[in-house]
DNA sequence: ATAAGGGTTCACGCCAACGTGAAGGTCAAG
DNA sequence: CTTGACCTTCACGTTGGCGTGAACCCTTAT
């Protein structure tokens, strides 16, 4: 599959995607012709990207995310691992952070709109 | 009080709090020598600016929500806060939705390192 | 007088995840 | 052979919240 039918099917722009590939993320084949051949399940791989990204996590971080998995697939060392399960900690205790301003933010106004 | 104590107050940096005047947040007073001259009620607005900043809010929506608190407290019109407030349940839906997807990404870490 | 430690206004730097051309190959169809 | 729809690699632009000098003024202590 063509970057242009990947695009299509993840809903990720063709920029995306090689974006994506520029940071180690995705590793597509080539064709003779010099174009990205992609995989099926590049299409999943994508989508976990696009949730990670989503979820405020920086590409460095999702690239020792895949390589943890993978090496995991084969059984290999999880070594790695420890620090990322730190940072995934990290970024959900900020996010709770995040949730609790915007909620009393929200209370504060709805003092002075006197609703609810 | 002048900047500095103001930002060793408040744990902002001068610059922050320069940057917050720019963007029309903190309308400090001035004195003779050109000095900015800050309120004790600066170190209260500056708490929920940090907190509104954290929580992902832009620099606009931040003066619009103090626009519409102040003519709150004068008793004076709220026709801008509706869309403040749909604002504000926006960003609470995505950060729902970050939670989300760091959670499932979490879980799929654990599977793989067969923990918990 | 001068050094130290405040303050001031520019104005460029940074980081991250792409957007957006530019300039040019590839390939099937008319 | 040419159009058009793909693809390729640069490489600069964008957005936000500041960091980081630079160059300069004000005040107090030595």
């Amino acid at each position: 599959m063509l970057i242009g039918e990947l695009a299509e099917r993840t809903g990720a722009s063709a920029r995306a995607l090689r974006h994506y590939e520029d940071r180690g993320l995705l590793v597509p084949a080539r064709d003779v012709n010099g174009y990205r051949v992609y995989a099926e399940s590049d299409i999943l791989r994508v989508a976990q990207i696009k949730a990670m990204i989503a979820a405020g996590l920086g590409t460095d971080t999702i690239r020792r995310y895949i390589d943890c998995a993978r090496t995991g697939d084969q059984g290999v060392s999880l070594e790695m691992c420890p620090d990322l399960r730190a940072e995934l900690d990290a970024l959900a205790t900020r996010l709770d952070a995040q949730q609790n301003a915007i909620r009393k933010t929200r209370e504060r106004l709805c003092v002075l709109t006197s609703d609810h």
